[in-house]
DNA sequence: ACTCACCTTTACGCGAACGTCAACGTAAAC
DNA sequence: GTTTACGTTGACGTTCGCGTAAAGGTGAGT
């Protein structure tokens, strides 16, 4: 059974603004574009536990470096329900791009993880031991030669999501 | 021993836009937001090894969506040393966050990554089996009741990286 | 009735990250 | 020499994702 359970079942526009961390203006806009549709009561906009969910999509979506048009596209499956086959099969498509990007950006994150943990050790060190500034000097030249040094790993230029590219 | 050996050890503005698939206008902006700065034979830049190993670096910024800017605070770490120790536990308490958003980010990715998995499994079966319309739109909307049904897993709001500001 | 809080729409503004001319220099190729 | 290819520096244009008024409606509380 559900590891949590909400107890609301219909929100307000600040409510979801205030959970989310979001301004009404940006769910109005999200509305603009199509990517909510919140019931009304009179003028007021009444959001439902399914628009709430779609607004998580929404969200996470853009965390992970969608447009909001992308993210439009993929929310609507039941517009692509409607299109023919040869539809499908482009959306398909676009589909396993995304997940390959999606992939190659996990390991991006990785990497740059990798990156600001030397990074912070670095600035720990720092701050341990206040080496007079010529040895600090030295040691940032250190890090840049750390980077250079990496060139060799990093084999050069980046994959981008839909291109014939041949991964190294 | 490098599992990629460099041939080049400069590069032409050419060289380096067509090799990360960049225009030549975004390195000559990375250099005037003071990201680069190859050296000059004439007019005509050049940029070093180094140079490129900080476009690698600002590229996979990007990528996991860090701004121009503070992607040259970090790659910046020469200026930072020149700073009082305050600056420092300042830029150490940053690189913090950053890490933290960047492995929360990782768990975005994941979930996305599932989320468009089933994407995907739904719109093999759409075109394996074509079944009538009605069908396709009752699957359609089983699609969206997935999503609503993950309500409860989601639990709702996302620790944002700084956690209680006001961001106006 | 009046304030207050909260909602609405319309619309212009803005910063980031470039794109896109325009006008010009330069160096090799024909 | 002149065409071709590539480089340069402005400088203005564009898209995205909202911010920020401006002007007003609606219902609850006093």
């Amino acid at each position: 059974m559900p590891t949590t359970t909400l107890t609301k079942t219909s929100f307000s526009i600040r409510d979801l603004a205030a959970e989310f961390d979001v301004t009404a203006r940006t769910l109005r806009f999200y509305e603009q574009k199509g990517l909510l549709s919140p019931g009304r009561k009179g003028a007021s906009r009444v959001y439902s536990i399914a628009d709430r969910a779609r607004l998580v999509l929404i969200l996470r979506g853009k965390r992970v470096g969608f447009s909001l048009d992308e993210i439009g596209e993929m929310l609507d499956m039941e517009a692509i329900t409607n299109q023919n086959p040869s539809a499908l099969v482009d959306m398909l498509e676009r589909f396993h791009e995304r997940i390959d990007a999606l992939n190659h950006q996990r390991e991006d994150i990785d990497a740059a993880i990798t990156e600001l943990e030397a990074g912070r050790t670095w600035l720990e060190d720092r701050l341990a031991k206040r080496e007079p500034s010529e040895e600090i000097k030295h040691r940032a030249r250190a890090f840049e030669a750390l980077a250079a040094a990496r060139m060799n790993v990093w084999t050069g230029a980046s994959p981008e999501p839909g291109s014939h590219d041949t991964t190294s």
